[in-house]
RNA sequence: GGGCGAUUAGCUCAGCCGGUUCAGAGCGCCUGCCUUACACGCAGGAUGUCGGGGGUUCGAAUCCCUCAUCGCCCACCA
């Protein structure tokens, strides 16, 4: 605490210097000789150009606060964190700052170029790590790994020659997803389809022999440059006599095949579909099929190329598809335009429409490595939060195409492959190789491979793989992945894959998949549209951990967090007041401790169970109550109830309540004191330890003032509350069933002092006077409750006389508790007897309506004879007591005379 | 085109293996309080035909069907 007396809470004054000091005590390093149980996560590892935004908080703060709840549990945790090269991202980055200076990177050359790549991550590289710190997160820093590093790429080049000589990396000739301005190929997962409003337009193309037209349908007209055939279903009797025939192609002039092709629908458009091997997968594979050549008449920048007529050449594709729907017009060869939706590729870096191309690359054949990672989740060996995400996981296994790995790009792991032209060989190397056996020099591959093929290795490449390391055998297999939905395929799927096939085991056995930030409009918060709440903005104005408290309780499992990032106080200033709510309710405690206090269980002097009030052990079953809760929340991932109920628990019960309770035993040397310190103090050890994993700074910040700590023990590494009452050290000879009827009890005295308050306010009546009450027709809980507790009840309700049984006053207000106990607050003159009848009456008639549909309830014989009897007698129970309830409002309003 | 979620107070959301902890929380709103931990607070209060319709059941926010709106995932129908 840097000022014991400061009445508000500051984190800006707090939490770097925390931080840094849970770092020099070392806290967060893992050992791998540590003989406990594993509790391993690795962090998706941002850009390493990326700026944290609100979307890495959120996935961080999930992860953190396991991993610091697991870690309290007393678990060998490692939380593993690390920044990816991010290929086509990074050199993006690189290429707008080379932009900027008037050079493209063609321009400086693919040394110089990846050189200023290096330098440029040498210099801002990484500094989401130091953001993350900021929010609190609790990795493992002396671990922290690139997926550029030396050792990662002895991983990646050691799994690329396997699957190569497994037969699983190939290289071939095939339609790929191709991004005309990143310049390279993209997997499937990149290119993002996206429903579009485009058209169809329907083109006749002349049969050679004259004898009329064939009309085929397209939604990219400018591919026609490079058809080479048409092609119709077998078995469509429109065509079957043209099939063999042939076409003249318009523009081009260009004699083309009428093939027949099962690809085809007949149904759909016109039944005919042009057919452009080089443009089009489903083209390709029909090309295939029938023989017909491929024609490619783009330039990788997506202009014509010099295989189409001279007049479209170098126009680009979305000028040149406009330019040949006019020619076809023009010539009267256009049928007929459509409106037409269908989703269209978009590159996932920069949104740009995919061209699908035709070129060599290199993939990964799938399906035998999907094998094993699908059966792991049939097992249940690896499980999915939301469960429903493991079907699209299972679906998207079952479907799985293969991967192409290489890109045309300069930042990433070079692909190590070398060929010789000299005798065609092609040499696949763990090490660089420089000349062939047959004494030629070798040139290496140009391209670079998917920055998703380090990732998808980081489990067990970043602990050391492949040589046998102390850190691989300790920490593989990891317990959890946390993620966001959207990398499911991208990363989460082939880590499986990857760990079935080099480890022979799934790298995680739970996957947790949280939601997404998104504005009140529920857009995805980014920064081009300008939505985006700066987490560290955040942690500036209000606090780490009032950022962690609202990310983590506004998100249910598997669902969207929606805020409002143009007013951020309505969003992060209520947790702001709960850490200052709790900083207060600590400076009381820590304030207060300077009088006699007992030792806990143990000890001669021990505090025994007979010493304690009726606030005492209800507080203390709260409390159990509360570690039950909170612990099974974390545990199952529900983070938000874990929240609520240690919120609830610290606010309402301890602050509210139980501080109010104890304040006359703690001043002066009033009986009891001791007592009282004793328990307060415990449990605001248990619920500080309880809120540390969401609220890290605030609790840490309070549990070191602490007296009784020994020196050099850190909150971060304390020990979790145990749920068992028996099992804590205070409550020794308080038994469940005592420590359950002290609650009950207890809610009645609450009751009490709320129905009092509810009719002093009501009536106006002054904060400062006191009232007199009587308690009428109490249960046997209630009138020992209110008898053990009548100093709290007159102190809190302001009441000077706290009496049992009829009072000889008529004028007054009139509540009743839930277990039928009358209380009549005697107002005289200062009541509106009016007021009053009308307030009672209105009550009466609630109570009627219950009595009423009771009445109905019970007097149902299917109701009676189907409902379970407990239920049945529950239920009977209820109409006793509003019966009761009823009738002494009724008599409330005859003594009043209504 | 297939599959899956969501729809509860003005706002953001809990509750949903059926029965008063079933209509809740925080914010906002109204009233009264600067009560010696906290005005980033305390006490009290108002607010909902639980998206529409139908069904199952003694009983439905909770289960089934259907419609509407919003969202997500998958898909080579040119």
């Amino acid at each position: 605490m840097s000022d014991p007396l400061a009445p508000q809470y500051d984190p800006a004054a707090i939490e770097a210097d925390l931080y840094r000091r849970w770092l020099e005590a070392d806290l967060f390093r893992a050992d791998a000789r540590h003989a406990g149980q594993r509790y391993v996560v690795m962090m998706p590892p941002p850009n390493v150009t990326a700026v944290l935004h609100v979307g890495h908080g959120l996935n961080n703060t999930v992860q953190d606060v396991l991993v610091r709840f697991e870690r309290m549990r007393g678990k060998n945790t490692l939380w593993l964190p690390g920044t990816d090269h991010a290929g086509i991202a990074t050199q993006n980055v690189v290429e707008r700052v080379v932009a900027k200076e008037g050079q493209t990177r063609f321009d400086l050359g693919r040394e110089r170029f990846e050189e200023r790549v290096w330098t440029h991550v040498r210099e801002t590289g990484g500094a989401i790590l130091e953001q993350l710190k900021a929010i609190g997160a609790s990795c493992d820093w002396s671990r922290t790994y690139f997926t550029l590093d030396p050792a990662l790429s002895t991983a990646v080049r050691e799994v690329f020659v396997r699957l190569y000589e497994k037969g699983l990396v190939y290289r071939g000739k095939y339609i790929i997803n191709w991004c005309p301005r990143c310049l390279t190929a993209l997997s499937n997962e990149e290119a993002e389809k996206q429903e579009v409003d485009g058209k169809i337009w329907h083109l006749k193309y002349p049969l050679v022999d004259g004898s009329g037209y064939i009309t085929v349908a397209t939604t990219r007209p400018e591919t026609m440059l490079g058809d080479t055939g048409v092609a119709v279903h077998p078995a469509d009797e429109r065509y079957t006599a043209l099939v063999g025939k042939s076409l003249r192609l318009p523009l081009v002039g260009r004699e083309i095949p009428i093939v027949a092709d099962d690809a085809i629908d007949p149904a759909f458009g016109t039944g005919a579909v042009k057919v452009t091997p080089a443009h089009d997968p489903t083209d390709f594979e029909i090309g295939r099929r029938q023989h017909l050549h491929s024609i490619d008449i783009m330039t990788p920048e997506a202009r014509m190329a010099e295989t189409v007529p001279d007049a479209l050449q170098g126009l680009d594709r979305f000028e040149a598809r406009k330019r040949v729907v006019e020619m076809f017009r023009e010539l009267g060869l256009l049928a007929k335009v459509e409106d037409h939706r269908h989703a269209v590729g978009h590159c996932y870096r920069c949104h740009t429409i995919i061209e699908p191309r035709l070129s060599d690359q290199w993939f990964v054949k799938m399906a035998p490595l999907a094998k094993p990672a699908l059966q792991a989740y049939r097992d249940g060996r690896l499980s999915f939060i939301p469960e429903r995400r493991g079907d699209e996981y299972a679906q998207w296994m079952e479907n799985i195409r293969d991967w192409c790995i290489s890109r045309q790009l300069w930042w990433g792991h070079r692909i190590p492959v070398w060929y010789c032209d000299a005798c065609g060989k092609t040499i696949v190397s763990r090490t660089d190789v420089t000349r062939c056996d047959c004494g030629s020099a070798v040139r290496q591959d140009e391209d670079v491979l998917d920055t998703w093929f380090s990732s998808w290795l980081v489990p067990f490449s970043s602990v050391g793989w492949p040589e046998k390391t102390a850190d691989l055998k300790a920490f593989y297999p990891g317990q959890l992945l946390v993620t966001a939905p959207e990398i499911l395929f991208f990363w989460v799927a082939r880590m499986v894959m990857a760990g079935c096939e080099f480890m022979g085991d799934i790298p995680f056995s739970t996957v947790y998949l949280h939601g997404t930030v998104r504005d009140t409009q529920h857009r995805k918060m980014s920064k081009s549209l300008g939505n985006g709440i700066d987490p560290l903005e955040v942690v500036e104005r209000y606090g780490a951990d009032a950022l962690r408290y609202t990310l983590v309780s506004g998100m249910s499992v598997g669902t969207d967090v929606i805020l409002d990032p143009a007013d951020l106080e309505t969003s992060f200033a209520p947790r702001r007041n709960f850490a200052n709510k709790l900083w207060n309710a600590g400076r009381f405690i820590l304030t207060n401790l300077d009088g006699p206090t007992r030792p806990l269980a143990g000890h001669p002097n021990a505090l025994r169970a007979d010493e304690m009030t009726l606030a005492d052990q209800w507080i203390i079953a709260r409390c159990d109550a509360t570690i039950r809760t909170a612990t099974d929340a974390y545990a199952k991932f529900r983070l938000n109830d874990a929240a609520s109920a240690v919120f609830h628990f610290l606010w309402s019960d301890f602050a509210d309540w139980y501080i109010e309770l104890i304040k006359p035993r703690l001043y002066g040397d009033a009986p009891g004191g001791d007592v009282a310190r004793a328990i307060a103090l415990r449990t605001f050890d248990v619920a500080l330890r309880l809120l540390h994993p969401i609220m890290p700074f605030v609790t840490e910040a309070l549990w070191q003032r602490i007296p009784g700590r020994r020196e050099g023990t850190w909150l971060a590494t304390a020990s979790w509350p145990q749920p068992d009452a028996r099992a804590t050290t205070l409550t020794t000879g308080l038994s469940t069933a005592r420590l359950s009827t002290a609650d009950s009890a207890f809610a009645l005295v609450q009751e009490l002092v709320s129905s009092i308050r509810a009719i002093r306010a009501e009536y106006d009546v002054s904060p400062g006077k006191a009232v007199r009450v009587f308690v009428q027709h109490p249960g046997d809980v209630a009138n020992a409750a209110f008898k053990a507790e009548s100093g709290t009840i007159r102190r809190l309700a302001k009441v000077s006389d706290l009496g049992f049984g009829d009072s000889t006053d008529t004028v007054g207000g009139y509540a009743v508790l839930s277990d039928g106990t009358g209380v009549f607050v005697p107002l005289g003159d200062a009541i509106d007897v009016g007021r009053e009848c009308g307030r009672l009456a209105t009550e009466i008639a609630r109570l009627e309506q219950l009595i009423g549909s009771q009445e109905k309830k019970l007097g149902n014989e299917q109701f009676v004879a189907r409902a379970p009897a407990a239920v049945v007698e529950k239920e009977r129970e209820k109409l006793v007591t509003w019966r009761e309830q009823a009738g002494a409002l009724s008599e409330k309003r005859a003594r009043l005379g209504c």
